[in-house]
DNA sequence: CCTGTTCATGTATACGCTTGCATTCATTGA
DNA sequence: TCAATGAATGCAAGCGTATACATGAACAGG
């Protein structure tokens, strides 16, 4: 019923091998031929089969994306930006959402999910701790992974330390001495760029002298409910702080609200900073430390292609990408009152 | 070098046949072979391959979802909810961004990325008119669409007209006359959902009797940015609205900037609602009509799902699924001041 | 005891393509 | 002139599964 190679062939007075080499633009077709199957293909109307093509040849044309969430806006910018590569190299990319890691676990051991059907796999900011993670990270078959820095696999990502040191000092050279820090969750569960952020944070409180109060940290969970949640806490303090680092931007925007509710105003009565540069941030006036979300999601799939269509003996070897970020200054930070 | 269903088979002292029936939960296997098959496929780490039984069955076990955004809140919502009923049915599900039609067209064609790889379609809002979604719709396999109505096709959304009329008739019960409208864009390259909010905004000002200025309309693109813009416009006139409808709360959160920048307060000094209920809106206190937007996609899968295991018999018909929808009354609309 | 039925299982082909190898033919260098 | 070369093409064997059909056993009813 719906036509094949054979048709195409036949059509084309040609064998079905040529037919395959010249719809693929393989060499060693003569260019007359190739051109007469092409137009007998459009004619014909013909679309090859996935399925028969990728058993034949053993490629999948596929690509896995390993998310815990899709909707969130850091994710949803990332797997858009690998989007627009994929599509580019004519891959298909295969979503796969393993859920919220906080509630214990991932929704399915997606290993059977990737073992024949995709051809390289990307992983999003997955914890490096987690059990799951193992087994996807022993298939035989390139890696790249984003937002997390993981030993052996090709890793794109901001330096999260070196981001966390921007803001901190930023707070730091405005004169403020008491600084909370708005965290994602404890250090069971943690992402990669949590620990690298936290690090950050404490390196600059160190170097200035100043002094980490563990009443001044708090969760948020890397939602707004969250950060908003977690700045009511610091703000009910007996001493609270007069800045705060949150790890996301997201957390900061629940963080000024809290900091609204209270009749405070953000600068003026306490500064706050976070990290993404979420589109919102510019209307709400959030300081910030810039990263290029998308960017890391292309990024990411170029160097999977690279590995995947490298010649075998180039081997390629593993590496950390560094992606620049920018301190965005906004009125949401000020100089500390007296 | 893989392990196939042959090798599972002479393991299990069975012919493939038994096999294939017995791990897909066919009837007419016996217990006692069937549960030795499944230890025996554990034991071995068999995967079937996707590639053979697909080419084999002729079914693709995936659905294409084509959206012209990824990262966009809406968007991203409603695959997220996608993906979830998907994931559940052990479907793969084939994202296709067909990119931005305010720039004219599509990135792709995308039929013949469909053709021969998909069992079914899921169009998130895509403008009807666009001559590129003609030959997708003629494509003979189950379809829904969310945020649409088109004709023969099973369609999701909320009551566009409905929602806009109550956002809109909120602001006229507030006493207010001079009414804005920020709208997407112009008419050529409108989804469903402007046209049909459209239509309820100026249903309700006509029922009321309350003249409609051209000039208190605007387009804001369906960005803050554009919002932005949009309502810059809007109170730069001789004489500016009280109040202003916006069609997303996006839209929505660039008006607020736009009339915080002018010294005025949103609510004391002018009222503004959107559609949609973000997760921003609560905190920015904008007043909203809420619509379940995961939900959209989780009822679109689902009934998509329903017409590709319906029995041929029972023959499916095309339903348009109105999605209830909600009045979030908050403090950007007030009574107008005198 | 025979026959028709049902269930469990095996046999073998088809699915539509890719690709190693063989073949043909024109070209080239010696 | 002839062998060697290389390009263009064809042949045919898979790739790993699903499934129509055949087979055989068990069983029930008469």
């Amino acid at each position: 019923m719906s036509i094949t190679i054979r048709d195409v062939a036949a059509a084309a007075g040609v064998s079905t091998a040529t037919v395959s080499r010249a719809l693929r633009g393989l060499p060693n077709v003569d260019h007359a031929t190739r051109e007469k199957v092409k137009v007998v293909a459009a004619e014909l109307d013909y679309v090859i089969s996935p399925s028969a093509s990728r058993l034949a040849s053993g490629r999948t044309g596929s690509i896995a994306v390993i998310t815990p969430y899709i909707s969130r806006w850091f994710f949803s910018e990332v797997i858009s930006g690998v989007e627009s590569i994929l599509q580019q190299a004519g891959l298909d990319m295969l979503l796969i959402n393993v859920g919220d890691y906080q509630n214990g676990h991932a929704r399915i051991p997606p290993t059977p999910r990737l073992k024949r059907r995709v051809d390289g796999i990307l992983l999003i900011s997955l914890p490096p701790q987690d059990p799951d993670l193992e087994p996807i990270l022993n298939l035989d078959m390139p890696k790249s992974m984003i937002g997390g820095v993981v030993q052996g696999v090709d890793c794109i990502a901001i330096d999260d330390c070196q981001a966390a040191q921007m803001a901190t000092e930023h707070l730091v050279q405005f004169g403020h001495t008491r600084i909370g820090l708005i965290a994602g969750g404890p250090a069971e569960a943690r992402f990669v760029a949590e620990t690298q952020r936290e690090r950050g944070f404490r390196s600059v409180m160190k170097q200035h002298g100043l002094q980490e109060d563990p009443m001044l940290e708090a969760f948020g969970r890397f939602t707004i409910e969250g950060g908003e949640r977690a700045m009511l806490a610091l703000l009910n303090q007996a001493v609270p702080p007069t800045a705060v680092f949150a790890m996301s931007d997201e957390m900061a925007f629940g963080a000024l609200q809290a900091i609204r509710s209270k009749g405070l105003v953000p600068g003026e009565d306490i500064s706050i900073i976070g990290i993404d540069n979420h589109p919102m941030s510019g209307y709400l006036n959030l300081s910030t430390v810039a990263q290029p979300v998308a960017q890391l999601g292309v990024i990411a799939a170029e160097r999977l292609l690279a590995q995947m269509f490298a010649l075998s003996d180039s081997a390629h070897n593993p590496d950390l990408v560094n992606v620049a970020t920018t301190l965005m200054a906004r009125s949401s930070t000020a100089p500390r009152k007296r």
